[in-house]
This record gives structure tokens, C-alpha cells and sequence, in this order.
RNA sequence: GGCCACGUGGCGGAGUGGUUACGUAGCGGACUGCAAAUCCGCGUACCCCGGUUCAAUUCCGGGCGUGGCCUCCA
């Protein structure tokens, strides 16, 4: 079976067949770093590195160029240096909100089991280039130059109506953009929906020296470093664009009309991708309900970080998640059941089973994939289950590492555990149970879990002990 | 209001024009002094209304519901 992937921009299924199979190239856009990287951030990164991992294995590693870029320059991020050192210039703020937050970014999706990309570029790097290549001015320049864009009031922007099916990727025909439009026109714009690709800097933010004959120095908009750091890196035509579905307009609408009109072609990207939106507990994920959920929150909760990625998975891609902790308890019950089976190598790839292979190849179907797993599982087929984990991305490393926390716990409160275990098993040879109950539940309430076994070659009950998530 | 996606059992979720999904929770049984763990077994589903068809959860139309987006970010 090949590879079929849903395109935005037909609204179809189709198969994909890759411009180059000798270097098949994706493009995602990654995050503003002014904050911690929240669960719905999460979702993009995971869905792709699924991708990514499977170009890999259909064309080879080293035949695949995935680049997922890091926002450095944004107007939230220059609010948020401003609030969080105000005692700093600006400029120096900036740059250690974003490199912190870019750490902790990295921090966090290597928990999730996430290959890094084959290019992360910073978007601060791609304003002004020395080498002469593609940059975002250079891109602004062809666009005024083929007449796409033009200066207001030390602004450069974008004029939509030079192009003719703009919207095509939202399926949306300027006109109806513009009476849906709810935001004040500033007066210095051709059209109402002509977009920003050059803005003066006010004293203090960063700045760089304009495009096309400005004076005032200026920052890049938001849409343009995707086009400039997509077209430097993939060129001007690449195969598979991703990211959140909220991206589909405008930025990546926008990132289009650049991009082709700056390198007149008749597109930009022959996919687009676009993952569904995530919920909390049934409710839309706002500051204004508290209930942010960040990835590092998560995992200093103690969720092991391809707990995480499993639960994301278990749903498909395209369709919308509601993150609960009854779902992850879930995920946290699979996985660890999954790795409990002793001999499951999740290195050896000899026997990848093409059953899942099959289910990722039709549009990234996950919880197909993980249905085959159950399978395996069922059948005790350790191989391929370690096989298809390890292929996915799973390795047991943060389940163990959980475990080794557990252990660590468990330790501190042996020597008050144990003796009160040797105690009740007395007591159960007397046989009086009433004791050993009232010791279990002394226990119980201690958040220590009893099993007992018994030994097969002696015949003697033996208790286990652990602590009760 | 416009555009888009989705609607399967308590929950997650696969799939199909007529046949068991599966997982998790629940229930029953085995084991156990009783539990826990484990093993075995069981149950309830395809949003509504039309249409096509011998047959529709599965195709078509309409409706309802849920979610997303509707400019340079508040």
C-alpha cells in the first residue's frame, strides 16, 4: 500500500508521491517561545515526528529533510521580556525569555519521544542573511518588486487583490473575508484584508534595517518567516506543510501568497496538513479558565512523557482530542502493561510489522496502528509489539525512569513498611485475619498496595509491596 | 452569518452495504481466609428524518449537535 495523506488544499485523501523521493522535504511551524509549551502545542510536534518517522522508513532516513522552526520574534514575546524583566533593556529581556523558553521547549518534547528535525531554524536568523540567500527581506523585496507588495507609512504590505486565488487554501474568496472582517482597517491599507510583512520598530524593540528603501528600522510580521525560512531551507517548492488547524488561516494562507508570488510559482507546498484542536476535561483550553495544561506541568506531575504521546495518539490526528486524566490513567495502564512482558525489544526492527505500517500509510491512522498493537500483545507476539513501539517512538525509557523514582520512594519507607509486612503475614499463619486486615488497611492509608503470591517450589504466601499512584 | 471538520456502547476508539473490533471502566466466575494482582467469561452502540437497496451504522439528501477558523492578537 502507499503512502495516503489528506490535503488541506483539495479536502481529499490522495496519494503522495514526493517531488524528489531522494529528499522528500516537510516543513511545520513551530512555537513563539515567550511561555511553557502547552498540551495543544504538544500535538503537532508528536503528530509529525510520527510522519516524520514514517518518510523515514519508506524513503530512507537520510532521504528525508524535516524542518521545524523555532519563532523568536513576536510581539508576545517582547510584552512578556518587558513584564518579566523590567529592569532590563529590551532587547536583552528578549533574549532571555526566548532561549530559556526554547530550553525548556527541548526539555520537554525530548520526554515525548520526539527525533529532532533535521533543521530547526530561528527565525531571528533568517531576517537579514550575509551569504546572500534567501531571507525575509530579500522576499519582501521580490515581492514589491513583482508589484505583490507595496509601502505605507514605513509598513510593507502584502496586496492580496494581486492575487488571484488567494484563499484558495481556506476555501475562501476574499469577499467573503472581508464582510466577515471584525477589526478596524488601518487607513494606510490598499485592501482590508492586505496583510503585514515589514513593521517599524518602536524605540527599544528589536529592530533591523528595512527592506525596499525604509528608513525607520523595522521587524519582520508573522507570516513571512515561515515562507523565508521554508524557502532556504526546502526551497521554493517542497512536499508537506503541517501544523494546527488554526494556522490554516490566516498564516499559512498568507505564507503561501509570499512565497509564491515572490518565486512565481504556482505553489508552495503539494500537502498541507493540519492537526484538529485538543480540549481539557470537555472544556476549551483558556487562561481565562485556568486550565492551561503545559507539557512540563504534566511531567513534574509524574505522567511519564510517552504516557503523554501515547495518549495523543490514541486518537487520530485530524479529529479533535479531549485531554483528561481518566485518559491518560488509561494510556499510563496500556503502555505499562505492554512493557511489563519481559524480552520486549523495542530496538529490533527485523520483523516491523507491516500491518501497522499499513495503518500509519493511510493518513497517519495511530489508533489503527494501535489497535494492531493490542493485537500483538493479545497474542503474546512480543516481537512485532516491541517492534511497532519502538517504530512509534516508544522505548519504555520514561516509564523506567518512573519506575525508578517509585523505587526511590519506596525505599525511603521500606524500613517502616516491611516490618509491619512480616507482622501481618505472622498474623495471617495464626490465622488472625482480623490483625492482618487492620494491617492492611494501616497500610492502605499509608498509599501502600499489598500482593501476595505464592511461591512455587516452597508453598509460602510472599507479599509484594508498592505505592499507589 | 460564511467556510471547514466531526457525531459508533460509561469513556477512548477501529471497521464494515448483510458476519466478534479492540482497549478501559462495569458485571460474573476461577484463584484467595478476604482482598489485590492474574486468568476466564458477559453485557449495552453505530445522532435524527427521509431516499437508494432484498438489506444501511456503512452510500445520497436534509436536519440537529459538537469543535475550529473568519487579518497584522486583546
Amino acid at each position: 500500500m502507499a503512502l495516503k495523506l489528506y490535503n488541506t488544499l483539495t479536502r481529499q485523501k490522495a496519494e503522495f508521491v514526493p517531488i524528489d523521493p531522494s529528499n522528500v522535504r516537510m516543513y511545520v511551524c513551530g512555537p513563539t517561545v515567550y511561555d511553557y509549551a502547552h498540551i495543544g502545542n504538544a500535538r503537532p510536534v508528536i503528530v509529525f515526528d510520527v510522519l516524520f518517522r514514517l518518510l523515514r522508513h519508506i524513503y530512507r532516513p537520510d532521504h528525508v529533510t524535516y524542518v521545524r522552526n523555532i519563532t523568536d520574534v513576536d510581539d508576545k514575546i517582547n510584552a512578556r521580556a518587558a513584564r518579566d524583566y523590567p529592569g532590563l533593556p529590551l532587547n536583552e529581556a528578549i533574549r532571555k525569555v526566548t532561549e530559556a523558553t526554547e530550553n525548556q521547549f527541548h526539555a520537554d518534547i525530548a520526554a515525548l519521544g520526539v527525533l529532532p528535525p533535521t533543521y530547526e531554524p530561528r527565525a531571528t536568523e533568517y531576517i537579514r542573511r550575509k551569504d546572500g540567500r534567501e531571507d525575509m527581506v530579500s522576499l519582501i523585496e521580490a515581492l514589491v518588486k513583482r508589484r505583490h507588495a507595496y509601502v505605507a507609512e514605513d509598513h510593507v504590505l502584502f496586496d492580496v487583490g494581486s492575487m488571484s486565488d488567494y484563499g484558495r487554501l481556506s476555501n475562501r474568496t476574499l469577499e467573503e473575508m472581508e464582510a466577515g472582517a471584525r477589526v478596524e482597517v488601518a487607513p494606510y491599507k490598499k485592501g482590508p484584508m492586505d496583510f503585514v510583512l515589514w513593521k517599524p520598530s518602536k524605540p527599544g524593540e528589536p529592530a533591523w534595517p528595512s527592506p525596499s528603501g525604509i528608513k525607520t528600522p523595522g521587524r519582520p510580521g508573522w507570516h513571512i518567516e515561515c515562507s523565508a525560512m521554508a524557502g532556504a531551507l526546502l526551497g521554493p517548492v517542497f512536499d508537506i506543510h503541517g501544523g494546527g488547524i488554526d494556522l490554516t488561516f490566516p498564516h499559512h494562507e498568507n505564507e503561501i501568497a509570499q512565497s509564491r508570488c515572490a518565486h512565481g510559482t504556482s505553489k508552495m507546498a503539494n500537502v498541507w496538513m493540519h492537526n484538529g484542536f485538543l480540549q481539557v476535561e470537555g472544556e476549551k483550553m483558556s487562561k481565562s479558565l485556568g486550565n492551561f495544561v503545559t507539557i512540563h506541568e504534566l511531567l513534574t506531575d509524574g505522567w511519564p512523557g510517552e504516557v503523554l504521546r501515547f495518549n495523543m495518539l490514541r486518537t487520530h490526528y485530524r479529529q479533535p482530542i479531549d485531554w483528561t486524566k481518566k485518559g491518560l490513567e488509561e494510556s499510563q495502564k496500556i503502555l505499562t502493561g505492554w512493557f511489563a512482558h519481559e524480552g520486549l525489544d523495542t530496538d529490533d526492527r527485523t520483523s516491523l510489522p507491516r500491518d501497522v505500517i499499513e495503518a500509519l500509510e493511510d493518513d497517519l491512522n495511530t489508533p489503527k496502528a494501535i489497535a494492531e498493537l493490542h493485537g500483538y500483545a493479545a497474542a503474546k507476539d512480543f516481537k512485532n509489539l516491541g517492534a511497532a513501539l519502538g517504530f512509534l517512538g516508544f522505548d519504555g525509557a520514561t516509564l523506567r525512569q518512573a519506575d525508578a523514582r517509585a523505587v526511590e520512594t519506596a525505599q525511603s519507607v521500606a524500613s517502616t513498611v516491611e516490618p509491619l509486612i512480616i507482622a501481618r503475614l505472622e498474623a495471617r499463619k495464626r490465622k488472625d485475619f482480623a490483625e492482618s486486615d487492620r494491617i492492611r488497611d494501616e497500610l492502605a492509608k499509608m498509599g501502600i498496595a499489598l500482593k501476595d503470591t505464592k511461591n512455587k517450589e516452597t508453598g509460602e504466601i510472599e507479599t509484594t509491596w508498592e505505592i499507589a499512584r
